[in-house]
DNA sequence: TATTGTTATACTCTATAACTATA
DNA sequence: TATAGTTATAGAGTATAACAATA
């Protein structure tokens, strides 16, 4: 807390605030379709989303939770929120008793494709309408690139957790 | 919802889910630095930071619900957090009797400058650090030309609002 | 002993509608 | 009549800690 303040030049703080801003509409505005169009919040859209891709409709909890950034009971929650709806199940893994594998139902996959159309509808309208190609693979690998990045850098609090005693 | 799903090329979708998980992990770590250094939630660090460029400190509701998402409830709920939190103060506008400004204390200053650093320190080291200035520069245009965009843009259910019986 | 997942619980945030007061 | 802001209230989402069961 008492390093320098490193210096942002503007066109890093000009980076930054466009991305926050632009994410930020964005997403309001993607959630407020999924929630017309199939009565879905965005993190249940995404839930749904990773199964589709998923071989077999199904993954693990754990597997779940690691792709979105929620806690283990934060994902249970949505999790038996899609479960009441019928646009998933649940199922005691076979390999590891502990583990609960979460399938994606019939139901569920015409949820998907329901909602899909008109998020892309939005996507481009809001999203995509200004931009050439280029700009967009500019984008796809500068911010793949930050992805990365993100993802190999480990936990900024992960050592000093609470010893026990 | 009879549209046509419009195709999506794999640049875009990348450049889309890029943005949302780049997004989306930039700020939940911006969001606990903000709460451990200065016990802000991103909102209202947002709203200091835009008190603390206004003219003198301070700004009138309407304009500060504009720049932010909220809806007025929501402004006058954190407003009131910062206030009794002693960051903002509030007063009546002498134009508009209306009107309420909210001012950036100094308290709040001293926040939003204990907060900056640590700010800053995790921009540089969980967003910029893959990045050279090309890359910035091109993130900036980009990003910036879809804001302006989104901005112009009609809300899209601007019009079918409920008319009068 | 570590890991998987659930539960209970508390808290924060956001939105809607009804309301007051001023323009 | 429209606008600025507040209030009451309800609902969704998230996080923490304690817990049970399996590895």
């Amino acid at each position: 807390m008492t390093d320098e303040p490193p210096p942002l030049d503007p066109a890093e703080l000009g980076a930054y605030f466009a991305l926050i801003e632009v994410s930020s509409l964005l997403k309001h505005s993607v959630e407020q379709q999924l929630k017309e169009a199939g009565g879905l919040s965005y993190v249940q859209f995404q839930l749904l989303a990773r199964l589709g891709d998923a071989p077999g409709g199904r993954q693990r909890m754990t597997d779940l939770a690691d792709g979105v950034v929620y806690s283990r009971s934060g994902l249970t929650y949505q999790v038996g929120l899609l479960e009441q709806a019928g646009l998933v199940a649940r199922s005691a893994s076979i390999d590891d008793e502990r583990a609960v594998e979460v399938t994606l139902t019939d139901a569920g996959r015409e949820v998907l494709a329901a909602v899909f159309p008109g998020h892309i509808a939005v996507l481009q309208e809001l999203f995509l309408a200004p931009l050439d190609h280029g700009d967009v693979q500019a984008l796809e690998r500068i911010l793949g690139a930050v992805r990365t990045h993100m993802r190999a850098i480990p936990p900024r609090s992960a050592a000093p957790r609470r010893r026990r005693s």
